[in-house]
RNA sequence: GCCGCUGUGGUGGAAUUGGCAGACACGUACGACUCAAAAUCGUAUGGCCUCACGGCCAUGUCGGUUCGACCCCGACCAGCGGCACCA
């Protein structure tokens, strides 16, 4: 008898399956129904570790039961393969990335194939493949066209090791979660993708999704979303308003009086022109007679409504002086753009306004600038989305408004006209108890930048010391700081005048980047109002709806909700990634790179280190860096900055459904075939960034549609992780990591796969244990001897089928047990009921009888998602099948079989087992009850008189004795 | 601080979801084989009392619901994970 060999018969039926392409998987079989198993594809590191086992090859034991329950399978694999570490680790070995990476992918695969997995290599991608990212960069520029990626001047996570921007969830705590090094705030112009705008989508979708619980409440954590009111408090500073009408329009028009009335009640002076010739109205005209007839400075509040609000622009563009506040209410719309109602229009005057702005100019002129929409027509919506980006203004977009601002009296317009400092909060009930506003340095900033000569030297300073920390030290210090801005606010609930103080505890990147402060209430606040003395009132709580009417009515609140959930940047400073498709005019500023360019491909270039000014090492690529304007056709160049990875890796199983499609990233119809994602699994670590940004790619394709779905992924299964032996962490400082290429040579690869199932749930991960994996080499030694002991036609006496019951029914148990728990993905108890079915196949050759050919073959083909080689080698080579078993079905099993006719019914006295009764099953309440008096051992325990019987039908009877059930 | 998860033998873990707690393994002890060891096979293995039949205790702790609770409810303790000066 031959030993059982694993690295031998491995290699062998590795290299059968390989050659008959048993893996390579059709887009679709007739009569069979499509399923991708999806798991995360590997970062190509170099080395695949025991982590890796235990992602690829568990999937695949559903992946091979799939098969033969008669699904078409896909089990796609591929490689991430761009990205920081491939960079640095390029760096430090002085050879290039393309390289390093390309040597590790080839090395890898070989180790992958070694698990014996059925991976398709023919569907491989390679995010680093310009077939594969081409498709990265249509993706990009199918965002820019409908604003979902767009360029913006942010405050971004820097960490000055690795000379790069990072995303929020690439920086959490404040390190760089690559390298470990400290983050620094730092102001720059970023490529972001605007996955804010799916943020409810992204939180109400996981509600239909079959995701466990952790993964789910981790994003909907991630995203933040926190539900309360935007409240204004106005400054008591009195500011003068300055009405600009529109085309048509006079100061007694429609809402005007309203709004100057109400104004006027509040302690504002209010001007509104009479406009010159406002029935062919010339711009120079109105712009000069109301530079001409009123003061405009730092106290000004400028409106300006529909043209009046193209006044109102060149009016501040030519005053040059900073002014409060401007505010542009359903501004009307560049002629040539868009409106042919204008373009029609029959007076020359109107034709002849401007609409060719100094934007710069305006915003540093302005504290803030708030844009009103009409929200009637789409184009105007388009206009004052355009308007709010240029101007960085706060885009109101109007509900229930009256058309065009008709209506005699706008709430909308008033509210955004008082200058106040709008807050955000969750507690709208509490405001009777806030005694003073709270703003962030950054909110602060942003003020002192227009009004710096206003600022009393003590905030300046504060604001300039706090914007100088880094987000992790300015959280160190739990420690409240501040300073008084010695200007006052009212509330707009009690009517009291309130101080508002800058404090570095109020965060400028959420909510409003102000707060109403309630020390009743909130400890932070609390802490501030008792360190610096400030009034706290006990006020007491009203009624949440009670407060929202009475805000809404007053035109100061509205209901709002917040997410900590920010845009995606995905701008990185490097040389290994995907080339962004952008190209820079002096003139025309950023255009996209036309679509028939693609793949715009990564330069080879021999120095990729990053440059010290924080430039992408792109930029030295001279030649590829210098192109011609799209538009213009001058002198421009390319975006130098590369894409952040998990942009490549948001979209690869789409891929998978159609790898080598060169018109698409995918068609329609093959995706049709595949998605969405049955079930994917993967690291918990993924949870907040690959899974979000995946669902984010997902639905951006499918706003746009280009997908047919909006969920990627049905269920999702976050795998645990797999610790030394000691329980801790494997690392190479601990001496505590498991090499499974030692394993493998050892025990077999499939032993390594059977362990890892066996260890425990798969959620869950454990500890490994030396000893766990030899048990699980010893059962795949005892199924070999059992089965390669068996001599043939020897079966002639075993067709006593009640000799073989015991048997059999272990047999069916199995059957059902090991399929329904393949369905969970319980491959630890799965390993249970084939070590119980060998015990059973043990017990009964000990006990003599002859066991059947048909029952190894069952035995084994239980056993062959699990331990493929073996099962193959025995079926094959020892029970002479001509055929691989790994195309064979899978067993089905006799119900009758499940319910054998002998059952042990357990008998308790008042709930404490006594006896077990060895009874025919479904015997009646009165015969077990008959039974269950004559036993010696319950006579004894119920002396006090059996008051009632509960008999629950072959599983127990419970005599229930001296209880007195009346009470 | 908020949210969530998990607590079962010496160890990894089972338990048909309210019906025999500890399946299946690891480990340990003893035995068989062996000159011996390893490997393999067999027996035992939650604790306490008992020669035994059997009994009592036992699923983090305390209490509750129930004929009956690892499972449901309440309070607490411990560990892990996510978020965190997020208003």
């Amino acid at each position: 008898m031959l030993k059982y060999n694993p690295s031998e018969i491995e290699k062998k039926w590795q290299r059968y399956w390989e050659t008959k392409k048993f893996y390579d998987t059709k887009d679709s079989v007739e009569g069979k129904k499509n399923y991708m198993l999806l798991t995360e594809f590997a970062y190509p590191s170099g080395n695949l570790h025991i982590g890796h086992w235990y992602a690829f090859s568990l999937p695949d034991i559903r992946a091979r039961y799939l098969r033969m329950k008669g699904y078409n399978v896909m089990y796609p694999t591929g490689f991430d393969a761009f990205g920081l570490p491939a960079e640095n680790a390029a760096i430090k070995n002085n050879i290039h990335p393309e390289v390093w990476t390309k040597k590790n992918i080839t090395y890898m695969t070989k180790q992958l194939k070694s698990m014996g997995a059925t991976f398709d290599w023919s569907r491989m991608v390679s995010t680093m493949d310009p077939d594969y990212y081409q498709w990265t960069q249509w993706m990009f520029l199918k965002f820019y066209e409908k604003g979902l990626a767009y360029r913006a001047l942010t405050s971004v996570n820097w960490c000055p090791k690795d000379k790069t921007v990072l995303a929020n969830e690439q920086a959490e705590g404040g390190k760089c979660d690559r390298c470990g090094t400290e983050v620094m705030q730092k102001e720059l112009s970023q490529w972001m993708f605007k996955i804010t705008q799916f943020a409810d989508d992204l939180v109400d979708g996981l509600k239909d999704l079959d995701w466990q619980e952790t993964a789910k409440l981790g994003q909907i954590n991630w995203i933040g979303r926190s539900e309360g009111a935007e409240i204004s408090f106005p400054l008591t500073k009195k500011h003068k308003v300055l009405i600009i009408h529109g085309y048509t329009g006079s100061p007694d028009e429609n809402k005007y009086p309203w709004i100057k009335n109400k104004l006027e009640e509040l302690g504002y002076e209010v001007d509104i022109p009479r406009l010159p010739n406002t029935n062919n109205p010339d711009q120079n005209e109105q712009v000069n007679y109301v530079l001409k007839n009123y003061k405009i400075d730092e106290n000004t509040i400028l409106f300006g409504h529909s043209l009046g609000a193209v006044v109102a622009l060149k009016v501040l563009e030519k005053v040059g002086k900073p002014i409060a506040k401007l505010v542009l209410g359903a501004m009307a719309m560049d002629p040539g753009a868009t409106d042919s109602r204008l373009k029609n229009d029959p007076r020359p005057n109107w034709r002849n306004f401007s609409w060719d702005f100094d934007f710069e100019k305006i915003k540093k002129l302005t504290y803030e600038v708030v844009v009103l929409s009409d929200l009637k027509e789409r184009k105007r919506i388009f206009f004052m989305k355009y308007l709010s980006e240029k101007l960085s203004a706060r885009l109101i977009e109007g509900h229930s408004v009256k058309e065009h601002f008709t209506g005699p009296t706008e709430p909308m317009i008033l509210n955004n006209l008082i200058n106040s400092i709008k807050v955000f909060t969750t507690r709208p009930d509490t405001i009777f108890g806030a005694t003073f506003l709270v703003v962030s340095p950054e909110m602060a900033q942003k003020w002192i930048n227009t009004h710096g000569d206003l600022a009393p030297p003590e905030v300046k300073k504060y604001v300039q010391d706090s914007l100088k920390k880094t987000e992790l030290q300015r959280q160190e210090n739990r420690e409240k700081t501040g300073v008084d801005t010695r200007a006052k606010a009212i509330n707009p609930a009690t009517g009291k005048e309130i101080p508002i103080w800058v404090a570095d505890y109020v965060l400028g990147h959420y909510g409003t980047g102000a707060i109403m402060a309630v020390p009743s209430h909130d400890e932070r606040d609390r802490a501030f109002a008792e360190k610096f003395s400030l009034p706290i009132s006990d006020a007491p709580l009203r009624d949440k709806s009670e407060i929202m009417k009475l805000l809404k009515d007053k035109g100061v609140g509205m209901p709002h909700k917040t997410y900590r959930l920010h845009d995606w940047i995905l701008s990185r400073q490097r040389y290994w990634g995907v080339p962004i498709p952008m190209i820079n005019c002096k003139t025309c500023g950023y255009q996209p790179v036309p679509e028939k360019e693609l793949p715009i491909k990564l330069p080879p270039l021999k120095d990729f280190k990053p440059a010290d000014d924080g430039r992408s090492p792109l930029a030295k690529a001279e030649k590829w860096l210098k192109v011609k304007c799209p538009k213009c056709g001058n002198d421009a160049e390319r975006e130098t900055d590369t894409m952040d990875t998990f942009v490549d890796s948001s979209w690869y199983f789409m891929r998978y459904t159609d790898p080598k499609n060169k018109k698409e990233f995918a068609s329609k119809k093959n995706m049709a075939n595949w998605l969405p994602v049955p079930m994917y699994s993967g690291g918990a670590e993924h949870t907040t960034m690959h899974l979000l940004y995946s669902r984010f790619i997902a639905k951006a394709l499918h706003s746009l549609g280009y997908v047919d779905f909006n969920e990627p992924f049905l269920s999702r299964m976050n795998r645990g992780i797999i610790l030394g032996p000691d329980n801790q962490k494997m690392s190479k400082s601990r001496g505590n990591v498991i090499d499974p290429d030692v394993e493998v040579k050892k025990y077999g690869a499939d032993a390594v796969r059977m362990y890892l199932a066996f260890m425990g749930p798969y959620e869950q991960g454990g500890p490994w244990s030396p000893g766990g994996i030899n048990g699980v080499y010893r059962f795949l030694n005892r199924i070999w001897y059992l089965v390669s002991g068996i001599s043939y036609n020897k079966d002639k006496n075993g067709g006593n089928s009640n000799e073989y019951r015991d048997l059999d029914i272990a047999i069916h148990k199995a059957i059902k047990n090991i399929g329904d728990d393949i369905e969970k993905l319980a491959f630890n108890t799965c390993v249970s009921e084939l070590m119980k079915l060998l015990n059973a196949f043990e017990q009964a050759a000990r006990d003599g009888y002859k066991i059947q050919n048909t029952k190894y073959k069952i035995l084994l083909l239980l056993l062959a998602p699990f331990a493929p080689h073996l099962a193959e080698e025995l079926w094959q080579t020892v029970l002479k099948n001509k055929k691989s078993i790994h195309l064979e079905s899978w067993p089905e099993y006799n119900q009758e079989m499940l319910s054998e006719e002998k059952i042990k019914l357990v008998v308790q006295v008042n709930g404490r087992l006594r006896d077990t009764l060895d009874v025919k099953r479904g015997i009646s309440e009165n015969e077990a009850k008959e039974l269950a008096l004559k036993s010696e051992n319950v006579k004894k325990h119920i002396e006090g008189g059996v008051k009632k019987v509960i008999y629950v039908k072959d599983r127990i009877i419970n005599l229930v004795v001296g209880i007195d059930l009346t009470k």
